[in-house]
DNA sequence: TTGAAAGCGCTAACAC
DNA sequence: GTGTTAGCGCTTTCAA
């Protein structure tokens, strides 16, 4: 690979004459920019980043934590930073921690060491643990999809998201609710979904309440046994249990399939709404709550590219809304 | 940020110690190594990845190169690749080129610059472009999905896919066959499913052959109207046409749904298969022709990931299975 | 067992 | 307008 040296000698000029070139400075007369152009040309002259990082500069990188790859909802929020950071010219590296804190830092510290220009967060709780280090850094952080009470962060007000699932269960006639929700994430989600329910002077069950361990529910490909439990409790519970919301999309997708399978009707038996909104429920026609990714991304992208230093905490919450699709009710029979 | 320098002056010694210390080189005595163990850990020391890799070390990147991220498809396979790259300790830097060879250009471009170790590929037309310079840089390569002139590569053996899919509809009784197929892409499916179906003493008419440019049918929020179109001739020709490939499983799950949005029952009016079998093929039920994407990535991996210089190129091509679900056969009425 | 110093490819301050 | 040179953080050879 020629290096600045090669192509300053077969132009016959110095290095930091090319190196003015290559970075457009002016100051350079037109005879000599075009000189050093060809040289480059022929020698295949590529710039290496390393180098220009070494003496100074920044990396171009934006680096994307995520917990996994297999949820299409973290895909999407990929994809976004990805077009965003494509369209100012850098580069997305990925990784994902799949919900191990012992991963997660381990990433964190890679990261550091390749000297990446921001960090695009959904943390595990290792978060906490390096706060401070990361914050020492000096890099700007941007949790994602959660609150954070060290960096910056954009999320969706999943409050109010489950809030609307409760009412939509209510409005719809629904006297028994249910759901199945991740332990430790989901906590703000139940308790308002529940608050909502015994505002309007209704009551729910605990056998009707399931929690999954974080990250047991995630694998996808095969069966997530952990679901296939809940199904069956599910089925036992036909009737008393009439609605219902998961965690997430992918949860949801299984569950439904799985009900379909043991001949409980979805909607008609057990109505059921989840989180995300993703491609699958889009295309499943699963009532999800919406998070606006494009946003989402975009405010985190701005806060990370924020050349001024801020002073506190931003956080963004998100307004979410429930997409209303088949699965919670039967269209084919109210509509036609 | 805390340098090798600073370490070494905290531990009192030479910077060539503390890296022997970092290196886990031999010939440090315990008693050193302690100590400079603790000066890195006091100062939080990260090591640069950039100098690391200036002073003729590898980067320990890896660079997946896709068309886009909307495509489940094209996320698993980097899912997959993620996975392959964290288990041996190397980082993933994820571009999409979006179809246009000119982004396709730039993005190997900035790739090499930044001294990727290895490139897994999914090429637009620049692959031949740039074939010649790239070999000459020895960046191992490999093109993924599909074959490739100029570097080793692993693709599916989409005539066969699309065999089995001509097999399946002349099994099920069909006497009349269309797809939908991309241009420049699908010539290969094309050629061989109408061999098949010749082969048979069939007929196809040309009317049921529905072309779209490349590219053209991948933005998937929203509307994708140059589908609409198509949907629109399909519902005209009901009963011409009883049967139909889509070249992938998002363009198919989006035909199914206008299809049955203007009263054209799936399977019993038209039967639908598709390519790619992702996550979504599964849940929505679509027949759908099956690449084993572990199995790509790995091929992919240890090609690229081989100390071995090897002269030729190789070729893998694996073998695809068509997966039969409702989409095609209506399941409920034979089966029940 | 450890240290000194050169070198990787680039930038930028300074000199001419 | 252009060249010289030090320096970024690390590895590695050679000497001690």
């Amino acid at each position: 690979m020629a290096s600045i040296k090669d192509v300053a000698k077969k132009a016959g000029v110095s290095t930091a004459t090319v190196s003015r070139v290559l970075n457009n400075h002016r100051g350079v007369i037109p005879e000599t920019r075009k000189v050093v152009r060809e040289a480059m040309d022929y020698l295949c002259y590529v710039p290496s980043k390393s180098a220009f990082q070494l003496s100074g500069k920044c990396s171009g990188l934006i680096a994307v934590v995520l917990p996994n790859l297999v949820n299409p909802h973290f895909c999407e929020l990929l994809a976004t930073f990805e077009e965003e950071a494509r369209y100012i010219g850098k580069s997305v590296i990925v990784k994902t921690h799949q919900n191990q804190p012992q991963q997660d830092k381990q990433i964190i510290h890679t990261l550091i060491g390749m000297g990446i220009d921001s960090l695009l967060w959904v943390p595990t709780e290792a978060e906490a643990e390096l706060s401070e280090w990361l914050i020492a850094t000096h890099i700007p952080v941007a949790v994602v999809t959660q609150v954070s009470r060290f960096f910056n962060s954009v999320s969706i007000d999943q409050s109010k998201g489950a809030e609307s699932i409760a009412e939509h269960f209510i409005k719809s006639g629904h006297t028994t609710f249910g759901f199945v929700a991740q332990e430790g994430v989901d906590n703000r989600k139940v308790s308002s979904w529940s608050k909502k329910i015994t505002s309007q002077g209704l009551t729910f069950d605990k056998e009707n309440q399931f929690w999954i361990e974080k990250g047991k529910g995630e694998r996808v490909s095969g069966h997530i046994s952990i679901l296939e439990d809940i199904i069956e409790k599910l089925v036992a519970r036909k009737n008393q249990c009439t609605c219902l919301w998961v965690y997430n999309d992918v949860a949801a997708s299984y569950i439904i399939d799985g009900l379909k399978e043991r001949q409980v009707a979805v909607p008609q038996d057990i109505a059921i709404a989840s989180f995300d909104n993703t491609l699958l429920a889009q295309t499943k026609k699963i009532t999800s709550v919406a998070q606006p990714i494009n946003e989402i991304a975009h405010l985190a992208f701005t806060m990370v590219n924020n050349e001024s230093e801020q002073e506190n905490i931003e956080m963004y919450e998100i307004v979410s809304r429930l997409i209303i699709r088949e699965s919670s009710v039967a269209i084919n029979i109210t509509t036609l």
